[in-house]
DNA sequence: TTAAATCCCATGTTATCCCATAAAATTCCA
DNA sequence: TGGAATTTTATGGGATAACATGGGATTTAA
């Protein structure tokens, strides 16, 4: 599987369209539909634009699903995630075309900051992701303790539970 | 799986590559991803570039991933580890191009020593390199002096010599 | 018919490919 | 076993392709 590395400062036009830089490009290669799906971020923390592949999204409702599917939780959840997203399809220059309420959302004028999170990446405004990061940083650091890599053993199964 | 093992020195030439060490490459051989990926160590101790095969990161992901997806923690952690990290790819002679902030936040300028961690290896300025080694060789011989007067007191803790 | 979205082409910059060389390590053979 | 021949490495530089970006033309939708 490929993951979203690294981070990306690309222009927004003014037509409202940006590069996907070429390796996120590269990670959505094997994907049914060419471009990417995003939707606003519903955390209080900060706000930033949510993306990832068509892949992803059919598996968090695949997902969801196996939850309780007539439980209020899954109810909302749905409705936010499923409703308020977009597909973003790339033109023939690999650009996609940033609808305007996602840009008022992240505060996204003429520059958008794509940051790679593994499976998935975000677009933010790129003085708000200078400040997100610098506390991220202090915080992670103070919980780095948690932090345990999977075992290495090439396919080591079993460690589902818990 | 293969380690990274011993040190190598080797030149960054004026378009910033460096070729990673031939015993390195035999062990990132049988990767996906025909390259490294390399991040900023986020230690106060010293500065020094964290570099890995792509399969601990994809490994690392999907750790992060069966954790609550949603939390705050698992949040700092994504953004501050696939954020800062990046994919260098080997170009057909084995050599990788250091992006300029890593070289910035390790000090390298014309060389850079490789040295290896086992599963990982890290990337330093040669001489911040020296003095790091010459230190922790003092502070590991002083613990030993440490560790030898300590049992025979029987008393409690500090050495304190009556 | 307007406005917006899509396609198409043009551009400068940057990274990538490809070839060349020297040094080191390895292999081969008498 | 010694030393010549071959292969692997590390390194350098020029040619080439990829990428991000801009703008116009054509199509689609309201």
């Amino acid at each position: 599987m490929a993951l979203f590395l690294s981070t990306f400062i690309n222009k927004v036009d003014r037509k409202g369209r940006v590069s996907v830089p070429a390796p996120f490009r590269a990670a959505l290669a094997a994907q049914s539909f060419p471009g990417i799906v995003a939707f606003a971020s519903f955390r209080d923390s900060y706000k930033a634009i949510e993306a990832c592949a068509m892949d992803r999204m059919e598996r968090l409702s695949a997902s969801l699903d196996r939850l309780n599917p007539f439980s209020d939780e899954h109810d909302d959840f749905a409705s936010v995630l499923f409703g308020d997203a977009v597909q973003l399809p790339f033109d023939g220059e690999g650009r996609i075309i940033l609808p305007e309420h996602l840009r008022q959302h992240a505060g996204v004028t003429d520059q958008a900051a794509f940051v790679g999170r593994g499976a998935t990446f975000q677009l933010w405004q790129p003085d708000a992701l200078r400040d997100f990061q610098e506390q991220a940083r202090q915080r992670a650091r103070a919980a780095r303790a948690d932090l345990q890599l999977e075992p290495s053993g090439g396919e080591g199964r079993g460690h589902e539970r818990r």
